[in-house]
DNA sequence: CGGACTTTGTGAATCTGTGCACGAACGCAT
DNA sequence: ATGCGTTCGTGCACAGATTCACAAAGTCCG
């Protein structure tokens, strides 16, 4: 096979699935099964078989027809697409409720993302130990993102001091950041950023749930949203 | 005004984007301003001006034209097209971990999402107070759910529990849940589910990441990434 | 070895969302 | 009152994502 094609560019959309066919054919390989069909892989990932299709075909075509995928293959070249063939350490910035949190949930290091620190602006935090990393003081980002070559951050401050954590870390030199903080986050051009606000997922269920209650004629039923299954 | 129109479907895209405007707002209403152009709402929620007009154009006409929108009215309407002119209590699955941070992180609460109570499986568990709720038993669940009229569930179990949970959500009478658990639910029809993965989060972002580092052509720039901003 | 059956990969149609561009409506100054 | 400058609301064209439908390519069995 050709080494080290041009690759396309693959759509958002798809990017944003990946992931999660990712889980499932590990979970699949975990448990002994070798082989699977779009339809297959479908009905666990709760979309359309055609999607599936769709989406792995940007990686190239790796199914066999009459037969379905490898799990193992797919799951490395999913792996490599994404660029998971090596651990990306992330520094967390605020060591307060959410912080902790973050540092002491293990999920983050099983799937490739290791916390190599947590800082904070607060020195009366600094030196405590959280999710077996100390707490240091956010001075020191700089040297510790260069030191260890990190390029995730991760910004569980409060509100107001969002954008100033963000502002840090891109001087720092991180390039990616995962902001919890409601707040749009400003950054220079080239930095990706992307946005988890809790209470936002709940406002959205919320008008789903009104809607629902509301007049309490059109029989809503499937109200998906993007993320949501609705079975 | 007609006091009880047909309500029309709003596009899903713009709901999620609705809340965005709707802190954004609030906020602008605390710091004394009275009115705000589409292109000011756009500039502070990171998108195009012509998008934050047709968003607002499904709530009706309200914007005055060579002035913009007033800030309160509009805050007012936006929070009753999302159903958040009561509050929605929540109760939380899981006392772990990412059940604690949820509690005890008070940016529930204060957005109209209190939480009601939080129940896990483990009897060790039951009894412990957290963010000034106390934890119960799960089978306290259906009483709890039905007795404080709670239609919102979260579930922030081990993924191996999180099926289990969202089974006892539905059966109780929840007809919504916010998912954290790395797994895809399956729920009964008519059930809204959103999911947060942060570990996709993190995978996506690994995309660009390893892509940035790639090949090195490409000049990629805007990953925009649905709700990332990449100034 | 051949035919029936399964499943992929993808063109084409459809649906959804975005952004532009411009008319309509409003405030304000003169 | 009239005209000027501003900003909304929306029709339209385009881009992206989803779904359908089917030929191509393989397996499996007799």
């Amino acid at each position: 096979m050709p080494p080290e094609r041009v690759r396309r560019r693959i759509p958002e959309a798809t990017v944003a699935r990946l992931p999660v066919y990712l889980r499932i054919l590990i979970e699949q390989a975990n448990e002994e099964v070798d082989s699977i069909s779009s339809e297959g892989l479908a009905e666990l990932a709760g979309v359309n078989a055609a999607k599936v299709r769709k989406d792995l075909s940007y990686l190239g075509s790796y199914g066999t027809r009459g037969v379905g995928y490898e799990v193992a293959f797919l799951v490395y070249q999913i792996r490599r697409e994404l660029g998971l063939t090596h651990d990306w350490p992330v520094v967390i910035v605020g060591a307060g409720n959410l912080g902790q949190a973050l540092a002491g949930y293990g999920g983050f290091g099983q799937r490739g993302f290791p916390v190599a620190c947590v800082v904070d602006i607060d020195p009366a935090k600094v030196g405590s130990v959280i999710g077996g990393v100390r707490v240091r003081h956010i001075d020191e980002l700089a040297q510790i993102v260069q030191s260890r070559q990190i390029s995730i951050g991760v910004v569980a401050t409060p509100p107001a001091a969002a954008q100033d954590a963000a502002d840090r870390l891109t001087r720092a030199g991180v390039t990616s950041i995962l902001n919890f903080a409601p707040v749009v986050l400003a950054v220079p051009h080239g930095i990706s950023v992307r946005k988890v606000d809790l209470a936002v997922e709940l406002q959205i269920l919320s008008y789903y749930e009104q809607r629902r209650a509301g007049v309490g004629l059109h029989a809503i039923g499937s109200s998906d949203s993007g993320s949501g299954a609705t079975a």
